[in-house]
DNA sequence: TAGATTGTTAATCGATTAACAATC
DNA sequence: TAGATTGTTAATCGATTAACAATC
């Protein structure tokens, strides 16, 4: 073995491995956050953030650790420092460009929604492949045609995007955004869809959050 | 301890306690089950539905196990059976009217949304505070004077409801939700609900989800 | 200083997986 | 029968919590 494998072999990795469901809590917190600065407030606790949330205030002292110290003993967390390492951490300090394909209802709302300005995001296009819908006006913006998608997406260099076409579409859609260098896809469409390693999915469907709930009803 | 003090207390557990990570993947399995029975299925396996879901086989006939023996050895599921009996499981083999709060453009995108039916659920009526929506038209409903929200949604038994206001307003809603009998709640405003227990909440932000997935782009 | 709260360790708790007898 | 797949148990794995020294 060469001393340069060697030493690559020896090199200590360059990120620790997060679990997944702790990266799910930090967007739980960043918002917390952003909350109590809102309000006025220069500090907090992990306690107090525990109450907000229904989380343990271990559970966030043990999260945060695994990628810092932000805290002072005796003190607490600076709000606004901590809202700024969570931004940096979770890639949220710059703004992301969003494709939405599917022009309908969903697809609507969500191109109109004022939600994401200054979370990291920013609607840039918006698709569908009805003639209908094509040229037609959508906010801020007007419907691109589903046909060029591949090409104007990867030209834009976007890297996320969100599927609300029909639930029948979806995995074609799907297909092309990975095509076109989609890398986080947030899906609408009531399917579970399959992608390729490195491509991470997100699911909202109203369906399934209400029957996690009628369960615990009479 | 009087007899009957006794007997009550050695009555077993009405429900055995299953835990809620549990339950919330049973929408998912009915759901496969679905599209399965649409493609014109008969039967499946523990493997089958594991492979479409990504969850281990293990996994799904254990969470099965917790409520009956629904499979065959050497065989699997009947489809329609296993749908039938979730169904049963999640309470959704009948519908529950449903509440909505907000006319904007979630709310309205909800409202008209066609993926409801079958499945549970029914929008009832949807409530806004503004004057220049009261009495307008979305999909097939007039929306209603938020100002009687709690009266209406009291006297038509409502037990389910969405809000979709701003996040300023959720809690404000959601208290007036919990005084009207609503228990389950599922919350499209970016905020943490505080009800009293035995009422659920489910959340959707489209910016928690998207931010769950940029940690892992650079 | 006294009080408060962090970051971290070890203990506990709970969820997932592997394996296999039962049996269709 | 031989092959397949269930339901279940025990083993493994991972996440949460409790506790406390460090220190602001």
């Amino acid at each position: 073995m060469t001393p340069e494998r060697l030493s690559e072999v020896n090199q200590p990795m360059t990120e620790k491995m997060i679990p997944d469901i702790v990266v799910g809590r930090l967007p739980l917190y960043l918002r917390s956050l952003r909350q109590m600065a809102a309000e006025g407030r220069q500090v907090t606790s992990s306690q107090e953030l525990g109450e907000r949330l229904g989380i343990s205030a271990a559970q966030i002292r043990k999260d945060l650790s695994q990628f810092g110290e932000f805290g002072k003993q005796g003190t607490g967390y600076h709000i606004k420092f901590l809202e700024e390492k969570l931004q940096e951490i979770l890639h949220v300090n710059r703004d992301w460009d969003i494709a939405i394909v599917g022009a309908g209802d969903i697809g609507s709302a969500v191109a109109r929604y004022k939600g994401f300005s200054h979370q990291g995001f920013c609607v840039a296009m918006i698709f569908d492949n009805d003639p209908k819908k094509v040229g037609t006006e959508v906010g801020d913006f007007i419907v691109k045609d589903a046909a060029n998608m591949v090409e104007e997406i990867r030209a834009a260099g976007i890297q996320v995007a969100m599927i609300t076409v029909p639930a029948s579409e979806a995995q074609g859609v799907a297909n092309k955004l990975v095509e076109a260098g989609v890398r986080a896809i947030l899906n609408y469409a009531p399917v579970n869809l399959s992608v390729p390693s490195g491509v991470r999915v997100q699911y909202i469907d109203p369906v399934i959050h209400l029957q996690r709930m009628t369960y615990y009803l009479e």
